[in-house]
DNA sequence: TCTTCCCATGAGAGCGTTCTCACGCCACGA
DNA sequence: TCGTGGCGTGAGAACGCTCTCATGGGAAGA
């Protein structure tokens, strides 16, 4: 009666049921009739047991004979009987689907996080369910929504600008969250995060190892907590080897391409001398390179540069760009395995997870070659 | 009884219920003990009518009294009620969720498909479940199980190499499917793709204007579709302004950056003269300029480059990249309307739904000047 | 005034699981 | 011989909705 196609739990009979709903003969099909699709009560019955037994089998809990768990096994395996999600979601008040909301899907490092996350959700049996804050307010009400309707067991964040209260108060009405923090933001909640500061630290002890002693500076947005940490980490690194920064060549990006090119033009408007630029992200380190070589400097000799995040592209600017890299794809594994954690019974990490940044160094830096007002190429700090 | 926190259907109680269950006082919780979290009873009992009539408001089926309605609908605010997205995928035998298979998330201009897909999704209300392939034989698996617990109701995707007979078997047995087609592969069941041949076309047909009359061509991956059409579409229209293409000027690549630069290197060494560039995609038009500069070549005046994508990249390119524009976000949102379309009623086309791609002409092409050679510099097929 | 019909509403089955109890059976000790 | 206890199993409530079918009351028609 049953045969082949069952597997798959889809039949065409099975997709049409809800849609053109047909006159149901009365209560039950009648006697005899096929299934719509496979449920635990059909196993139950071919298996001459109850469906509490197959139930057991399923999830491997109580104590039951071993020939009868067997036979049990067998008629799934013909039958290729697997649960409905939405009914064991019903009776378990769970879902097994973790919601991750991120502000937008076309960053370019977007994807190595959410490949980070998926592949941990995707092995704990887990499904991820995504939202995006493209469309505003819509957005947020959607999310709102889907929040209260418990569509997800738990969140994996990275905050769209402005929605930490929010976030915070799902927090604290008991839906587990795990914030992946690309903002060093430090929420009242658990997260995973990345040494913003000792990221812009190697950039500086880098440049200062290749004698670089006068570094331009493209910073990020200034009201992200990023910017300031990467920037403190350059600027004391730069201090303790006895070098106060200019301010003047400390110029406010956006992380932008745009904004790489305009912060070299500035200075050299300004006719400020440089010969290395820390820009914090890769998109305005690339366009500061070209700005460079477009002002007739090379790259790395006269102007060193080094960027941040190591994104693809990164790989591929003209020289190839010296970078600290962010392991997205690791925060999103590490957010994912917190939260897979929490459900099987591990409680959250109070404090931040901090993963951290490695300097990837490629060719848009080179030694300082014996610029003509100092004698020695090597740099103060290192003479020990 | 009820109060402050509720609307998000969240508590603290709710959170530990079924993971660290309290022994039950009963099949029932004790008279007036607060409820776990709100339920359409709940709301019917404060409103004083049945489950039935709450549910009529809520779905807006079936006649009722306006005042009724008025009055239930006040109650439903108060309380903050939202129904459980469970229970009412249990009962409707439908999710309100679609799944959306990728074969990766790190591909370029994978960002731009997710985002036309989540924004269609999103705004009918339904939630978008990421899978991807990226664990190979696992991943499928754990997807297949997922189909067949009927975790969500249609499905998007882009085929991971090798999936396409087994996608079109899920198709077969009635799970609504739209492929989002990057590669030409016209399956069997409904699809989105972008006109590849007219893609080369319009590449060709550019060169052709600029005078370019020997272009090397860098193709894609050979058992793609896509790489045959738009090297089909590229070479027929060189054809016809009575150009052949060189056979020896016909290098496979394989969308990497890095076989750009191998495919410029190869011409180079065998000494094979071009003054164009057809790269099949931009990352590799990446690598090809940058072996024609490093060659002391100039882009474009010796060698006119047109790419195939339009990522980010493209744009950051130096120079930056004329290139063939594919409607990536477009596409993600035309499947994904197709989708919502069915679940509305609307049949699922036939036929492939097609988005023109575009030309965007950027810096890195350019009219050939005076070549000693021709002493016309207007390309042959203009003259009309 | 008595039907007839419709409109607004309610009771409760059903969706496909999980989980609590209860029960029957058998071995074992007194 | 009769408890006693544990093991394997089953009945069926519960999960929170939707939907079918039944019903009561009033308006309209005879």
């Amino acid at each position: 009666m049953i045969d082949g196609c069952r597997p798959l739990g889809f039949t065409l009979r099975n997709r049409f049921r809800n849609r053109f709903r047909p006159t149901r003969p009365g209560p039950h099909p009648p006697e005899g009739s096929s299934a719509l699709s496979i449920t635990i009560a059909d196993v139950a019955a071919r298996a001459g047991v109850s469906k509490t037994t197959v139930s057991r089998v399923l999830n491997g809990k109580g104590e039951l004979d071993l020939r009868t768990a067997e036979r049990v096994r067998q008629v799934i395996a013909e039958l290729g009987y697997v649960p409905s999600a939405r009914a064991v979601g019903l009776a378990r008040g769970r879902t097994r689907i973790v919601g991750m909301l991120v502000p937008s899907l076309t960053w370019p490092w977007m994807g190595e996080v959410l490949q980070g996350a998926v592949d941990v959700v995707e092995s704990e049996g887990y499904g991820l369910l995504l939202f995006t804050f493209n469309r505003g307010e819509e957005s947020m009400h959607q999310f709102a929504s889907q929040v209260s309707a418990q569509s997800f067991d738990g969140l994996l964040v990275i905050e769209p600008e402005g929605t930490l209260t929010y976030i915070e108060q799902l927090h604290a009405r008991g839906l587990p969250v795990v914030l992946i923090d690309d903002r060093a933001k430090r929420p009242q909640f658990p997260s995973v995060a990345t040494t913003n500061r000792a990221g812009g630290e190697s950039a500086a002890r880098h440049l200062l190892e290749l004698g670089r002693q006068r570094p331009l500076v493209i910073t990020g947005v200034e009201r992200f907590g990023c910017t300031h940490e990467r920037l403190d980490g350059f600027r004391d690194t730069y201090a303790e080897a006895g070098i106060e920064l200019d301010q003047r060549l400390v110029f406010e990006g956006d992380f932008t391409h745009e904004s790489g090119r305009r912060g070299v033009q500035h200075a050299l408007d300004q006719k400020l001398e440089f010969d290395a630029i820390f820009a914090h992200n890769d998109l305005s380190a690339g366009g500061a390179i070209q700005a460079v070589r477009e002002a007739g400097r090379n790259v790395p000799d006269d102007v060193s540069v080094v960027g941040f995040d190591d994104i693809p592209y990164a790989e591929h600017t003209e020289p190839p760009l010296t970078t600290v890299h962010q392991p997205m794809r690791q925060m999103g594994q590490a957010a994912a395995r917190m939260l897979m954690g929490y459900f099987g019974g591990t409680p959250l990490p109070e404090d931040p997870q901090v993963l951290p940044t490695t300097l990837v160094v490629r060719s848009s830096t080179a030694p300082k070659k014996s610029p003509s007002r100092s004698p020695k190429p090597a740099p103060r700090h290192r003479r020990s």
